[in-house]
RNA sequence: GGAGAGGUGGCUGAGUGGCCGAAAGCGCCCGUUUGCUAAACGGGUAUACGGCUAAAACCGUAUCGGGGGUUCGAAUCCCCCCCUCUCCGCCA
C-alpha cells in the first residue's frame, strides 16, 4: 500500500510507476476520492465537536432536576429541552454522513490497493530496467563452477548428451507423475525413495544454513490463512486468482473463508501485523520451510510436464524486518542474495542474475532480482531433437520499502536524535532460500553422469546418509 | 462438546453514565540533588485520521477486544461476534 499523502504530493511519480509496470491505476480517480472522504470526515468532526461541547452543559442542570421538584422543575426541564435541541438536531444529521463517509472510504480503499509501488530508478545492478514484460529482464551475470561452464553446452562441459530430468527421476525411480495426477490432478506427483529424499535433504541443507551462518531465525507459518493476511502481505487482491480458497463461508455454521498460501511470505510477515516493535530488536531475520501452494492460473499448457510448475511444493523462504532507512535495506537486499549465491556454489549449480524490469516486478516490489538456474533439459529442441538446455527461475529476491509492513500495519518506534521517538512504518525484503521439488531439475540434471547415475553434491550428502552417487551400485 | 471466568495504555491494575484518554504502581525519557557502578525528588511518557502551518506549537475527531444499540452524553447500560483462561469430557 502505498503513502496517500506521497500520492497527493506527487501523483505523477505514481502515475508514471504504474505506467512503467504497465499496471491500470486509476490516480486521479483515487484523489477525487480521497477529497471527499476527507472533506466529508472533516464536515462530520466539525459537527460531532460542536455537539459535544454543547453536551458538556446539560450534565450540571440534570443533577439539579434529580433534586428539584415543582415549578423549579418544569423551569429546569424547560432549560434543559432547550439546551438538548441543538445536540439532538446534530445527531439526527451524523448517521446519514456516517453512512457516506463508509461507502466513500470503501471506493478509496479498493482504488488505493491497487496502486503498486514505483520502481526504483537505480536497482540493485545499476539502472532499473523498463520493460513491459520479463523479456525486459537484464542478465547481470553468470556464474558456473569449477566443474560446469555455462558459457559451454552440456556436452562441451561433461562429454555426453544430457537427459532430462523426467528421464532421469523415471530411469532412478525417484517420483510418480501418473499416480499424482490420479490421486490430485493435473501438475501433482509423489516424490519416491530417494527423489523424497534428496528433496528434504536439500530443504534442510537450506534451512540450516540459513539459521547456522546468517543468524535467522528459524519459523513455523501457518499455510492457511485469514484474507486479511493474503491483503495485508500484499498480495490481493491482484493475486487473488493464483490461491486456494477454502470455502469455510459456505457450511451451514459459516466460518470464515481461508486461503493456502503460495509462500512462507504471507506467514513470516504476518507474524508481526499490527505491532510497533522497539528499534534495538531490529532487524528482524526470519526463515521458515513451507508448503507452497499456487493455482498457476494463465499458465494452462505451460510447462505441464515434470517437477517446473507444480501445484504444491517446498520452500525455504527469507525475510527481513529492518528499519525505515534506505541505504540498510539496499544492504540487505544485496546481502540476502549472497546467501543464495553461496548456497548454489555449495550445491554445485551454475547459475545467472537477473535484474528484473519494470514489468515483472509486480505491484509490491520496488526492486527485484532473480535467480535462474541452468537447466540443460529445458528449452527448445534442436537438430537431434534433445532440448538444448534453458534457464529456469529458482530464486527472486525482492525490496518493498514500506509498502508491505503499511498494509500490515507493522511499525517500529525509531529513536531520534533530539531523544525523541517516532512511529514509522518497518521495511521489508524476502527472497527464496531454495524451492523444491523445483530444485531438483538442475540439481538431477546438472550432475548426471554418462551412465545414467547422478552424483550427490557432497554438500549434500550428510543429509543423505553419506550416500555419493544415486542410481549406481557401488 | 459441557460449565464458568475474563478481555482497560509498553506492563500490572483501578474505574458501573458527564469532573475519564482514563487513578495508582512498574518501566522508559529528561532534569535537580546527593554521590559512586545507585538512591531521593520534580517533570514528561499512546496511536490514527483530519484542520491550520514552511515546520512545529496548537485545534478537532476517534480509539478501554470488534461491531451495533440506548442516551444530549458510554470504558461504564443492552445486543451480537471474536479471543483468552480454568474445570470436565473427547481426541491426537
Amino acid at each position: 500500500m502505498i503513502d496517500l499523502k506521497d500520492l497527493r504530493a506527487n501523483p505523477d511519480k505514481y502515475r508514471l510507476g504504474a505506467k512503467n509496470k504497465a499496471m491500470p491505476a486509476d490516480i486521479d480517480g483515487l484523489l477525487a476520492v480521497d477529497a471527499a472522504v476527507r472533506g466529508a470526515q472533516t464536515q462530520l468532526q466539525e459537527l460531532t465537536a460542536e455537539k459535544n461541547r454543547l453536551s458538556k452543559d446539560i450534565g450540571p442542570p440534570m443533577g439539579l432536576l434529580k433534586k428539584a421538584d415543582g415549578a423549579q422543575k418544569a423551569e429546569l426541564e424547560a432549560k434543559l429541552a432547550a439546551l438538548k435541541a441543538r445536540p439532538l438536531e446534530i445527531a439526527s444529521q451524523e448517521p446519514e454522513l456516517e453512512e457516506s463517509i463508509r461507502q466513500l472510504e470503501a471506493g478509496r480503499l479498493a482504488l488505493w490497493l491497487k496502486i503498486p509501488q514505483p520502481a526504483d530508478a537505480q536497482a540493485l545492478f545499476g539502472p532499473l530496467p523498463v520493460g513491459s514484460d520479463a523479456e525486459g529482464n537484464q542478465e547481470i551475470r553468470r556464474v558456473g563452477t569449477p566443474a560446469f561452464d555455462p558459457g559451454k553446452s552440456f556436452a562441451q562441459n561433461k562429454g555426453f548428451t544430457p537427459k532430462t530430468h523426467l528421464e532421469l527421476i523415471e530411469n532412478l525411480g525417484l517420483a510418480d507423475f501418473q499416480r499424482g495426477v490420479k490421486m490430485a490432478g493435473s501438475r501433482s506427483y509423489v516424490l519416491t525413495g530417494l527423489g523424497q529424499r534428496l528433496h528434504n535433504a536439500v530443504l534442510q541443507f537450506a534451512f540450516n544454513r540459513m539459521c547456522d551462518r546468517h543468524g535467522f531465525q528459524a519459523m513455523s507459518v501457518p499455510v492457511l490463512v485469514r484474507e486479511e493476511l493474503m491483503t495485508g502481505t500484499g498480495f490481493f487482491p491482484a493475486g487473488r486468482e493464483q490461491a486456494y480458497c477454502i470455502e469455510e463461508s459456505k457450511r451451514e455454521d459459516g466460518g470464515r473463508d481461508l486461503f493456502l498460501t503460495g509462500t512462507g511470505e504471507v506467514g513470516l510477515m504476518g507474524f508481526h501485523q499490527d505491532e510497533i516493535l522497539e528499534e534495538e530488536t531490529l532487524p528482524r531475520r526470519y526463515t521458515t520451510v513451507s508448503t507452497c501452494f499456487r493455482r498457476e492460473a494463465g499458465a494452462a499448457g505451460r510447462d505441464t510436464a515434470g517437477l517446473y510448475r507444480i501445484h504444491q511444493f517446498d520452500k525455504v523462504e527469507q525475510i527481513v524486518i529492518c528499519r525505515a532507512d534506505e541505504m540498510e535495506s539496499r544492504d540487505w537486499h544485496q546481502k540476502m542474495l549472497g546467501f543464495v549465491e553461496e548456497l548454489l556454489a555449495a550445491l554445485e549449480l551454475p547459475y545467472r542474475l537477473l535484474q528484473c524490469c519494470t514489468g515483472d516486478l509486480g505491484v509490491k516490489n520496488a526492486d527485484m532480482v532473480d535467480v535462474e538456474c541452468w537447466m540443460p533439459g529445458r528449452g527448445d529442441l534442436g537438430k537431434d531433437g534433445r532440448p538444448q538446455g534453458a534457464w529456469g527461475e529458482t530464486h527472486s529476491a525482492s525490496r518493498l520499502y514500506d509498502f508491505q509492513t503499511r498494509r500490515l500495519n507493522l511499525r517500529y518506534r525509531a529513536k531520534l536524535e533530539n531523544g525523541k521517538t517516532e512511529v514509522r512504518f518497518c521495511h521489508s525484503l524476502n527472497n527464496t532460500v531454495l524451492a523444491s521439488p523445483r530444485i531438483l531439475i538442475p540439481l538431477l540434471e546438472i550432475h548426471q553422469n554418462a551412465d545414467g547415475s547422478v552424483t550427490v553434491p557432497p554438500a549434500l550428502r550428510p543429509y543423505l546418509g553419506g550416500l555419493e552417487v544415486i542410481g549406481r551400485k557401488s
